[in-house]
DNA sequence: TGTACATCAGTGAACGCGCGTTCACTGATGTAC
DNA sequence: TGTACATCAGTGAACGCGCGTTCACTGATGTAC
């Protein structure tokens, strides 16, 4: 027994979380580069000090958050864009899919679409590697079809990055529907058709690509 | 003669126009929630309580810069889909004019890009506002080509907002191939084949739309 | 054209406030024997 | 198991600084006659 293997290290950890959560949620109302150290620790309800046991600077706490938000979602992009079902059930499965991202991570999402072109660069550093990597995800995945036998590499990576940017342009807009106080759920639907019918294209366009 | 008609109001404008040029130069490096109105002021030269007389704030500064940055643009988006060539050619001509057009005002490209998710409400919506203003202008030209029969107005909006869209990519991918010190001409290019090869699988999906 | 008054863009001092960062500290947890 | 020492997450006082906003002002420009 003993050994307890880190009750300081578990509470190290908590307040580390603590300080990643309020900082979030300070996050959906303004920008990464005016968001301040104190303002988090007053939230937390720590010491200002606190605060550098953990990071170096609000920048590097926001590194952390891009690792939170986008290092958990690969296997659900895996899945989303590759398996089962014609074109139209994997259209909706994926539309579907983003749909209950945003609602079960807004603030992550909002996050990560604010601060991607933003004004810390580390932090947009760290978004574009992760947007990279799922891009490259995409492109395996999108390999792995029948259809995509003749598709070059660049080609398959193109397609990856229209998709990437297409999924985050509809979480985004998502994100925006569920923040409008009247007939959110219309407004749902409304985006879910938009991003349905645009995925379509883009689908159709992929079948006749090499006509 | 005389009326001189505002020696006083020219001078107003000029200093005006001098708060947004030096706000312009600051969110470079910065997002709009954390600039200064002092840091405004101290570029241009004038006492801070200047501010007051152009702008009740930042945010009202930020509306005004959304004007300056999209609202000469509608005559260019309608050009750059419309008219002249086939496919082809309107897919080169489009990819050009983004990338004349972010060699030319840089700042103004990464300002929108930056703050269409940014922390300022009537910034956002002003943004917003704009972009659907350029979706109803590419729609209407998109209709007006033979190609469009048969589409409904939903399905032209639609498409309209994934061109506006994937400018918008386009412009800001642009961006950071500019500001990446190495080889920016190279990045260019693969930016510019990426961006034309996007277009032209968005342009075989609307010509087998109706398959 | 000249004079007397009104307007108003820009000034400069002053304010209270919250910021990021430093520093020496405390006391619970961890470790060596 | 008990003791003596080391570690280190979190504290709290203190600092200098720049912030947004107020206010009464100045002096060039504009206007009325």
């Amino acid at each position: 027994m003993s050994h307890t293997f880190g009750i300081r290290q578990a509470q190290k950890q908590k307040t580390r979380q603590a300080l990643l959560d309020a900082a979030l949620r300070l996050l959906e109302e303004q920008s990464l580069s005016s968001l301040g150290l104190r303002e988090v620790t007053r939230a937390v309800g720590v010491a200002p000090t606190a605060f550098y046991r953990h990071f170096r600077s609000t920048a590097d706490l926001g590194v952390a958050l891009v690792d939170e938000a986008l290092g958990s979602l690969h296997p659900m992009v895996r899945t989303t864009v590759s398996s089962a079902g014609d074109s139209e059930e994997r259209i909706t499965r994926a539309v579907g899919l983003i749909a209950h991202h945003v609602d079960a991570f807004p603030a992550h999402v909002r996050f990560i679409a604010r601060e991607r072109h933003g004004g810390v660069q580390p932090v947009r550093e760290a978004i574009r590697a992760q947007l990279a990597r799922f891009a490259q995800e995409v492109k395996t995945e999108l390999a792995k079809d029948p259809e995509a036998a003749g598709w070059s590499d660049d080609d398959l990576l193109m397609l990856a990055h229209l998709y990437v940017d297409q999924m985050l342009i509809t979480a985004s807009l998502f994100l925006e529907a569920q923040e409008a106080p009247d007939a959110s759920e219309e407004e749902r639907d409304r985006v879910a058709r938009l991003a349905t019918r645009q995925l379509r294209l883009i689908s159709v366009g992929r079948h006749h690509w090499h006509d």
